[in-house]
DNA sequence: TTCCAGGAGAGAG
DNA sequence: CTCTCTCATGGA
């Protein structure tokens, strides 16, 4: 048992919960996922996490690594204020004070949002758990039996037929090309690592299945580039009614969105994204009058490139 | 039955 | 460059 002390203003369930990891699973009062191959166990109480792994943990390492998976590393109350722009940015922040983005495993976050294309999280979560039962390794934690999300490796030997019997649709193609790639040394996860926001995306964007909004989901929930702002129908959404107030193109909601609220838009999205999930009401007269006033946009261009 | 889901690619204009 | 159509799948 590893016990995180004095983690201020973090919320596992706001955090595990936003659509951002398709891993996570409520039982009881605690969230059991696979990370990285092994089962962790992680709960919270007050400001204390309680961490329980599948394997036996140098703490030394274990608890640097969580602190960054989760996110608790990054001075998010001071990214909070800064796009905590007007009063409805305010009452989401409020909401779900404490919500993290994760930095979750490179590989596994490529391929489940070539999988989220087109699709929605009960079935996106569908797809990768028999992906990882069919190709993965077993894992067990007490009862709780999980799989470890299957290697390029593993994936690139798959025949299309075996994700398709994983239900992946269209989509298996996609997969099974960039696993290749990864393979055979033509597309470079290491490399990717090193880039900054700008040539990330150009470079994820070159892979079959993956266009901008996936490779900024990439992006935000994995490399940490928190420019990034993956417009779903949803985002697409969102601005459209609260802010532009008017049919827009995904070119003129991420111009407002990045002079809006800048270099850590990400974060921004984030909060809109899982408050309008969480708030059927989130349109209503009561919630548009908080932005009564248009933001005009005073700063001509933020620089995207770390 | 049609519509929708954290979209992308191909083709037309 | 932008616009439109199609793609596999299952739940509402």
């Amino acid at each position: 048992m590893t016990q995180i002390r004095n983690v201020t203003d973090f919320s596992l369930k706001y955090t595990l919960e936003s659509g951002q990891s398709f891993r996570w699973d409520r039982i009881d009062n605690a969230y059991y996922g696979v990370v990285e191959g092994q089962i962790l166990k992680i709960s919270q109480e007050g400001t204390t996490l309680h961490v329980e792994s599948s394997t036996e943990e140098d703490e030394a390492t274990f608890v640097p690594f969580l602190r960054h998976y989760l996110d608790i590393a990054r001075d998010v109350p001071k990214i909070l204020v800064g796009v905590s722009n007007d009063a409805y940015m305010h009452r989401a922040i409020e909401r779900l004070w404490g919500m993290r983005i994760l930095n979750q495993a490179l590989w596994e976050i490529i391929a489940s949002f070539i999988i989220s294309q087109n699709n929605n999280v009960p079935r996106i979560r569908g797809i990768i758990r028999r992906l990882s039962e069919r190709f993965g390794e077993r894992l067990t934690f007490a009862a709780y039996v999980n799989y470890s999300f299957p290697s390029p490796e593993t994936l690139a030997t798959a025949t299309e037929a075996d994700l398709l019997a994983c239900g992946t649709g269209y989509r298996a193609n996609y997969l099974i090309d960039t696993a290749r790639a990864i393979v055979s040394g033509e597309f470079s996860l290491t490399s990717l690592e090193q880039m900054s926001y700008t040539e990330a995306k150009q470079e994820l964007m070159r892979r079959h299945g993956i266009g901008e909004k996936v490779a900024d989901c990439i992006c935000l929930f994995s490399l940490g580039h928190l420019a990034a702002l993956p417009i779903d129908v949803w985002i697409k959404r969102i601005f459209e009614t609260l802010y532009l107030r008017r049919r827009a193109t995904h070119r003129e909601i991420r111009e407002f969105a990045h002079n809006y609220f800048g270099a850590n838009v990400g974060y921004a999205q984030q909060y809109l994204f899982h408050y309008v999930h969480e708030c059927p009401n989130w349109a209503d007269a009561e919630h548009l009058s908080l932005i009564d006033e248009i933001p005009t946009v005073a700063v001509t261009c933020e620089s995207l490139t770390d």
